[in-house]
DNA sequence: ACCTGAACACCGTTCAAGT
DNA sequence: ACCTGAACACCGTTCAAGT
């Protein structure tokens, strides 16, 4: 007996399958994820599932969510410089997407309804506008920021070259060789990149559009 | 009979497929590109692909380098300033890549295997050396810029705002109130912050390390 | 309300068989 | 060498059936 159908108390919960995804994701990454095998990881069969979420996608929307979710926005409300502010909020950014790498790919696509990535672009544009940013500006500088930020947790520049001195044929390439040095230094070299970057995008606004900010 | 197994012309090539991958990915985007519907779209059977390309992937890398080759690199080889040569680089690259949008999140997270980006980072990185920036520097540009234009190209910041007055409750979102007004005007503003975002790119480059470079 | 197994219409890939 | 159909081990999702 007891091949239960329901039980008393529910297996599931929003909230268990938005943390157990996001542990596969991070493990074996996102083709990992599927209904059948995230719902053997809850112990349960696949179409469970779809008692509390009606798609996949909303299953995955709910992970991304999650992830933005951790990225700090205090600094637009707090009174900091607009430059630092932008700078620190950057780097959250980033930190909170390579954290987990995996699901980035479907995070960057996905529009902005995610609870988590709306009250960030509302942070963003708050605390632009009250820095003295005209609100087209304003929007402009969210969107760019989010463009340089995900696309650096997207995929690694240097994860692209192979760890092999002979992969590069001068021939074809003639100025890639070193570049299969880049193999053993991925993380700085992106880091590095990122920082670079960020700094200036920063001081390029500041010099560009600054006379319109207070 | 003429049943045939093996014509003695043959039907399918690399390129061919490749031609109508890209049409379907362009058309129906990239969920519709499975191996079976690809090959209808040939005239041909599912698992005939497999005797030109061993994987799936292998097809879609080849997609994603065409469209990265199209990407005009000649600015670094014909005495072009630096600065103008990332300007018109930036706007040719993310030209190539929002022709053909639904490629771009497969395309941003690969590796640079593919010739095309091999030959790009190749040009950029020898066009900035020889511009008199450091090597660490050159690599560090190519890569920055690389997540500035691929972010601009994966997903669009307007279109994740929906086009109804009263979808951002001021309760949680206190600064959208127009935020609904950017889903009619999705290119202009996608458009303009990679314009501000990629001239104060340069400018802050230029600014903060151009002292390094010739 | 919330779980189950069965079923539908798909996948990517392998492989023996044909010419 | 290059195509075929059959087969394998999967998919996301629906649905009637159980409690």
């Amino acid at each position: 007996m007891c091949r239960m159908a329901r039980p008393r108390k529910p297996l599931l919960s929003r909230e268990r399958i938005v943390a157990v995804a996001l542990a596969l994701v991070d493990s074996e990454g996102l083709a990992a994820v599927s209904t059948r095998r995230l719902a053997a990881e809850l112990g349960v069969s696949g179409p469970s599932l779809y008692n509390h979420f009606t798609t996949k996608d909303e299953i995955l929307d709910a992970v991304a969510d999650t992830v933005v979710a951790q990225v700090d926005i205090s600094m637009f409300d707090n009174g900091t410089d607009w430059r630092t502010a932008l700078l620190d909020w950057g780097r959250s950014y980033r930190a909170a997407l390579t954290a987990h790498p995996h699901i980035v790919p479907f995070l960057a696509q996905g529009p902005g309804r995610r609870p988590a990535g709306l009250r960030m672009a509302d942070a963003v544009f708050g605390g632009m506008v009250k820095a003295g940013w005209p609100p087209a500006h304003a929007t402009r500088i969210g969107a760019l920021m989010r463009y340089f930020v995900a696309g650096s947790a997207l995929g690694s520049f240097a994860r692209g070259f192979v760890d092999d001195a002979g992969a590069y044929d001068p021939a074809d390439y003639p100025h890639l060789g070193q570049a299969h040095l880049l193999a053993g230094h991925q993380e700085q070299v992106d880091e590095g990149a990122f920082e670079t970057g960020l700094r200036a995008l920063v001081a390029g606004l500041d010099e560009l559009y600054g006379e319109n900010a207070g």
